[in-house]
DNA sequence: CGACCATGCGCCCTCTGCTGGCTGTTC
DNA sequence: AGAACAGCCAGCAGAGGGCGCATGGTCG
């Protein structure tokens, strides 16, 4: 507030002050000055008791209201504070004579305790009115035209004509003005307080000017003004009949916000929540609150008083606004918000203001930490938590933690819940468990491909995947690879490529530590680990009937047939290779049952007779016994 | 001045849908 | 073995519903 601003006051301020917090004082209940106790009482406890009792706030566009009071000063203390005067220069436009017994008077002082630094804000004047000269009573009304550099002043009142005198046209202070000599005495040797309204508004349009009018309240407004139970000063009757500014309704303006309001007692409510007093106390909790309602309301959530109770359910509320939205929320579904761009409706302007925001794209809440912004507080606030690594949902089961509650709610039903339901693909019966993946596997499987996909092992063609992954399905046992130069024929290509070069003699595949080569990748693969790898635990395949272990578990298989017919049949049945364990090389006599090996396959230990066997290895195996026995 | 009502803001919630990493399966 | 694939899963954001509460307008 511009008052924080000014240079500090003399004691002079409080002083009045208190004087006028005097109850009963009988001048002060005089019609003619008037006091905005409410308004005071809002800026006191936002400034220093002793600055001047200004408030202002940008209104609509040029129009703010100065609340002033009139304050006297010697010129000692205007000096002291870096005030200083106005020059009254004479102007043709209005002249006014000055009696000559008043020279000894100032002229009517206006302080400009400050220049404007901002051109959105306003002038913060104090004006001291000689009541020698013009007693308040007589100051009803005075319109200055303010100029960018001058300031005239009109009266409206004629009883000002002989006072205003030469100050008809104000200018900012000049240093050289401030030597001026006060009156003897000074002005308002008692210090007594003086309360105007001053309101400043633009002049006609185009103009660059601005009309401001000083007033003391009218008696209408006194009665509008806030009670003065604060001070015991009761309200003031006058006889004078009320002046209002012609054609001018008077309005409010907070300094503090963008309130306005043409009653004076919403204003004086209003500016109660500038202000820190709450003389309403909890009992309960020892909260305070402004207003008895507040404090009603507040009470009942202690005691779960909710007076306003839903006809049509349970749902009780703390005041009757509350209960009206709940019903056109769950009863009567009334949604009186229309958005003009689609059909959406809400039942709450805000929410019809939010939703717009889906229009325009508006995203008025910027994260700081990043480039998101988001269209409204809750999102930005979900949105920190990717920041923090807040997680404050916790799985009530497993205490895995989530960062939103409906991630959380999916875990616990799929994955602790009973019943969950899933979601089964129109197309092609897949049950999936959530619905976006089954949007995902519509998007992925069962989308019209306007290009034409061929199938890998025929002239089939698809538009869509899932039907051609069908189709190829059924090529899946189909040995469609066959060999130009003999009968042999293979389901994978990799087979073909393998024997091909058993026609060719190619053997691309060799051994870097003992220069063998070999045609398949793979036989080389395992080459190098059964015979350069020092930790390689082969996998042995035991005979639970006999014992004898087996290095492939087809061979076992045909071994069960011989040594345990009825186990045999039983087996069957099953899948899977129970009998497989893993053996060191170490372990020797298990490992050592040659028979037990397929003859010339594989062996583990190295030497000369190896070679052999590992020869066979490349030459005696097909190619789907290499890759039988490399997956397992 | 309090009471009542309307309004607006903020908060929290649910539902929804997309995304990308993970994992098991298939080829 | 390894690539491709499809479902699983958590993370994240969009949109909107619902309610608590503060505040303003009006009236008695």
């Amino acid at each position: 507030m511009a008052a924080a601003e000014v240079p500090v006051p003399s004691e002079h301020f409080t002083q009045i002050k208190e004087q006028k917090l005097k109850p009963g004082d009988p001048e002060k209940e005089e019609g003619g000055v008037q006091r905005m106790e409410t308004q005071e009482g809002a800026v006191e406890a936002e400034a220093e008791p002793c600055q001047l009792q200004e408030i202002r706030v940008p209104v609509e566009s040029d129009r703010r209201i100065l609340t002033l009071q009139a304050v006297h000063l010697t010129s000692q203390e205007v000096h002291l504070q870096g005030l200083g005067w106005l020059s009254v220069p004479h102007t043709e436009e209005f002249p006014v004579m000055m009696p000559q017994a008043e020279s000894l008077l100032p002229l009517p002082s206006v302080l400009w305790l400050e220049q404007e630094p901002q051109p959105s804000l306003q002038h913060c004047v104090a004006i001291s009115i000689p009541e020698a000269l013009f007693p308040p009573e007589e100051v009803e009304l005075m319109h200055f035209h303010l100029l960018r550099d001058s300031v005239q002043v009109a009266e409206e009142d004629q009883k000002l004509t002989p006072n205003l005198g030469e100050s008809t046209a104000l200018t900012k202070f000049e240093d050289n003005e401030k030597d001026q000599p006060l009156p003897e005495g000074g002005p308002d040797e008692e210090g007594k307080e003086r309360f105007l309204f001053v309101e400043e508004t633009p002049e006609d349009e185009g103009k660059d000017e601005l009309v401001v009018t000083i007033s003391h309240l009218s008696l209408e407004e006194q009665r509008d003004q806030p009670a003065p139970k604060q001070t015991g000063v009761p309200e003031a009757e006058t006889t004078e009949p009320p002046q209002k500014p012609k054609g001018k309704p008077r309005t409010f303006h907070c300094e503090a916000c963008q309130f306005s309001s043409s009653k004076s007692s919403t204003f004086t409510r209003h500016m109660k929540i500038h202000s820190d007093e709450r003389p309403h106390l909890c009992h309960l909790c020892l909260k305070a609150f402004r207003t008895v309602t507040l404090l009603r309301n507040h009470v009942n959530t202690h005691t779960g008083t909710r007076p306003y109770k839903c006809g049509d359910c349970d749902m009780a509320f703390v005041t009757s606004g509350e209960r009206v939205r709940h019903r056109r929320y769950k009863h009567t579904h009334e949604k009186p918000f229309r958005c003009s761009m689609c059909k959406y409706a809400s039942v709450e302007a805000s929410k019809l203001k939010r939703h717009i925001r889906s229009h325009t794209g508006e995203r008025p809440f910027q994260c700081c930490q990043c480039a998101y912004a988001s269209k409204d507080t809750y999102k930005l606030k979900r949105h920190m938590r990717t920041h923090s690594g807040e997680k404050p949902y916790e799985c009530p089961t497993c205490h895995a933690r989530f960062t939103q509650s409906g991630t959380m709610k999916i875990h616990v039903a799929q994955k602790h819940g009973e019943n969950v339901p899933k979601h089964e693909c129109p197309h092609c019966a897949t049950i999936i468990a959530r619905k976006s993946d089954l949007r995902v596997h519509l998007r992925n499987l069962h989308t019209h491909s306007p290009v034409e996909v061929k199938c890998r092992y025929c002239p089939a063609g698809f538009h869509e995947r899932y039907a051609l992954i069908q189709h190829q399905r059924t090529h899946k046992n189909e040995k469609k690879f066959k060999c130009k130069q003999c009968d042999y024929s293979c389901k994978q290509e990799r087979c073909l490529t393998a024997h091909v070069r058993t026609h060719t003699g190619e053997k691309p595949f060799s051994c870097l530590d003992c220069n063998k080569h070999f045609r398949q990748k793979q036989l080389l693969t395992v080459h190098l680990r059964k015979y350069h790898d020092p930790t390689f635990v082969p996998v042995v395949h035991l005979c639970l009937k006999c014992g004898k272990s087996f290095s492939r578990w087809s061979n076992l298989q045909r071994h069960k047939k011989k040594c345990d017919p009825e186990h045999e049949k039983l087996a069957t049945s099953k899948k899977g290779k129970p009998e497989l364990r893993r053996q060191s090389i170490e372990e020797g006599p298990a490992w050592g049952n040659e028979e037990a090996w397929c003859p010339g396959e594989l062996t583990l230990s190295h030497g000369g007779e190896n070679r052999a066997r590992s020869e066979s290895l490349d030459e005696g195996l097909t190619c789907e016994m290499i890759f039988d026995m490399m997956d397992k």
